[in-house]
DNA sequence: GTCAGTGCAAACTTTTTGCAACTAC
DNA sequence: GTAGTTGCAAAAAGTTTGCACTGAC
């Protein structure tokens, strides 16, 4: 028996979909779909254009076309990571979040059972939820690091300064 | 006693950083923080300096300094609600969270102890946290019933095709 | 054959940057 | 006085849109 992977579930739900309101079944859109649900990590929309460079050609246009359906029906989240959007597939429906240090941009995966089991069994506010995004801003040891080096060699040097004018 | 406000919190934070890194203190870096920490919605860039159009005038690229500088110290963090970037304070750390509408982009606040709680006893990887963003999307009551609607009369409307055909 | 979907390029919006003037220290 | 900060305007980056062509139904 064929195991359903989450891109066989998405590719049904879009085309259900397509179908049951006169849209058009296109190969871009089941290719870009494709793309999406290939990635491992979360992307943005020039960076799908660009690896579908060598498979099947779309432009950026298209791309974001493709995206905001996939959006409204809830195959694809959104993140708000560096400066720009990224995006991801929404199914399974989230069993991970993201740390994100905001001094070197590093996104990182976490993995909480609490906290799947708890949204879950949030009541939302007449809401029919299709993904979630969760996402913890901080400083990570690295930098931290660097942060305190950087700053005792600025409290040195203003030690230093003073000293000199006596 | 005085109570100690979020705004007195994040200020104090401010200004012993900038009193630590040999930054200075000004009077926009302070009016910012307090319209950001009055506002009780998330913000963007443009509407935080609008806010302040007549009572201390910054420009828009002061505002986005001094958000970038606020994000790197957690006093503020970010979302992605519609096509832009929101803002709002982050003390006290998140108690509250957002779900919102991918139709109409209706943003409306939830609480959940439960998922504070779940996310507060989270293990992070070499992270120290400074504020946390969670966000549900999905499809709000009304506009699932106009979609339906909308649907509805689209599949009646080519039905009456069919027949027309026949 | 019809009309939704696509690609291109131009428009638009949002955010960042260079530089001169200003001001906290 | 020095150097961090601000404001302006220009540039860059990211996203959307108009229109003619293409292809799914």
């Amino acid at each position: 028996m064929e195991k359903v992977t989450p891109f066989d579930t998405a590719l049904a739900t879009l085309n259900s979909y397509l179908l049951e309101h006169g849209m058009r079944r296109t190969l871009e859109r089941t290719a870009i779909l494709r793309a999406i649900y290939d990635r491992k990590v979360p992307f943005t929309a020039e960076e799908i254009r660009q690896e579908m460079e060598n498979t099947f050609r779309v432009s950026l246009a298209t791309v974001y076309h493709s995206i905001d359906l996939f959006l409204r029906l809830g195959l694809v989240t959104c993140h708000t990571f560096g400066s720009t959007l990224c995006y991801e597939p929404s199914i399974p429906l989230r069993d991970h979040f993201y740390q994100v240090c905001v001094h070197c941009g590093t996104v990182t995966r976490v993995e909480s059972e609490a906290v799947t089991e708890a949204i879950s069994q949030t009541r939302f506010r007449r809401l029919h939820v299709a993904s979630v995004a969760l996402c913890a801003y901080g400083t990570c040891s690295r930098c931290q690091a660097a942060i305190t080096k950087a700053h005792n060699r600025y409290l040195r040097e203003k030690e230093k300064a003073a000293a000199k004018k006596k």
